[in-house]
DNA sequence: TTAAATTTGTGAATCAATTCACACTTTATT
DNA sequence: AATAAAGTGTGAATTGATTCACAAATTTAA
């Protein structure tokens, strides 16, 4: 199966967030315009994408929605679903858990891990937390492939470690410390107060 | 004082943040390779970017640390700061007031809102939470150009609504509902599941 | 059943981001 | 000094992402 490019992959995830409140909505067809609008982007854009699922449309009536949600489906999922990790249980891994329990059937949150030993064995957020001491075996264990990274900065590089070692596939990095790990190792980092400097230069640059 | 892209604006946010730790470790000066490295990115991305500053480098030395810091801050930072509110106190509302407070003092979370009338005139995570009907008061008196979405689903378009009509400037939404607000209001958009789904794409990906 | 109106799919063109390649400056070395 | 080594700054080339422009398919209307 070829690879897709980063970028679409992104849209292809929204776009299923959109399709599945259209089907919420008994909305049963699609136009690209439609969906485009909603993500403010072109048309163009949505075709394209949609394109690279070698998914075609019915003509004229737009794209059958539950059918366009399985395709995107398919192309993002595995079939078995996959793990996940969560590393740091305070406020911002809480917070994901509970987005994640609700809407994603095929990523299971299966473990959260925090150096706050009074958690472990504690439910949180509907996740279960361990002491990092048991990551190598739960990681094993619940064949878990991937990890979210929510720890503060100062436990960030021990932690990326400590789940490269345990043989992760995947991070998601959501610590403000850019993290090294080995090749066979997918990273992707975000930050949110990157994201927020950036709002507030693109609002200084209005206001001049 | 012409506009940067988007994407230089980010990386710059992210060199700040690497050369703050220099300064902590007594580092003077640094390499556009030695900051590629820590970013992943090439010494050419670095150079281009600091071109951008319109700063120029002591050759053979490397950047100056501090210096580079300044002309940083000076693009991306208006001098006399700028205020933020968190709407929505819940645990990722929490997380960010807590991140920001400890490192950005030009960027001041001055306030959160929330529906829950119970956390009025409390102080949660160091920043005091007030009811939505005082949101339009709140942002005129205490200047805020920023708001950042940390509501339910459910609350979010209302709450974008309200925020455009107060006058917001910027929005930075975590909420996972594509929002649309006037063309005087910059809109940056973040999905944390649409991340996880890219990185559990490549990890499928990797194992085929 | 013909013509007009929509909407899709896609080659080609454009625009944006990144990398290459190399001239230039400085420092270190002989 | 002259030569080598290490870094920077940047025009040109490349790669990647998006948009343009339009043919083909389908529905609607006359």
């Amino acid at each position: 199966m070829t690879k897709l490019p980063g970028k679409t992959i992104e849209r292809l995830s929204q776009y299923r967030r959109s399709l599945l409140v259209c089907v919420e909505n008994g909305k049963d067809y699609i136009f690209s315009h439609e969906l485009a609008e909603l993500h403010h982007i072109t048309p163009v854009q949505v075709r394209r994408d949609l394109m690279l699922l070698a998914y075609s449309s019915v003509y004229r009536k737009g794209y059958p929605v539950r059918q366009l949600i399985e395709a995107i489906g398919t192309k993002l999922e595995s079939p078995e679903g996959q793990n996940v990790a969560i590393m740091g249980m305070g406020n911002l891994g809480s917070a994901l858990s509970q987005y994640l329990a609700s809407v994603r059937p095929k990523l299971k949150v299966v473990a959260g891990f925090d150096v706050d030993s009074s958690k472990s064995g504690k439910i949180i957020s509907g996740v279960k937390c361990h002491a990092l001491s048991e990551l190598k075996s739960i990681i094993d264990s619940e064949n878990i492939s991937i990890g979210i990274m929510t720890v503060p900065q100062s436990a960030a590089i021990e932690a990326c470690e400590l789940l490269c070692k345990a043989g992760i596939k995947g991070i998601l990095n959501f610590t403000h410390v850019s993290l090294t790990v080995p090749d066979n190792v997918f990273l992707e980092e975000y930050d949110m107060i990157t994201s927020l400097e950036k709002v507030a230069y693109f609002v200084k640059q209005s206001e001049e």
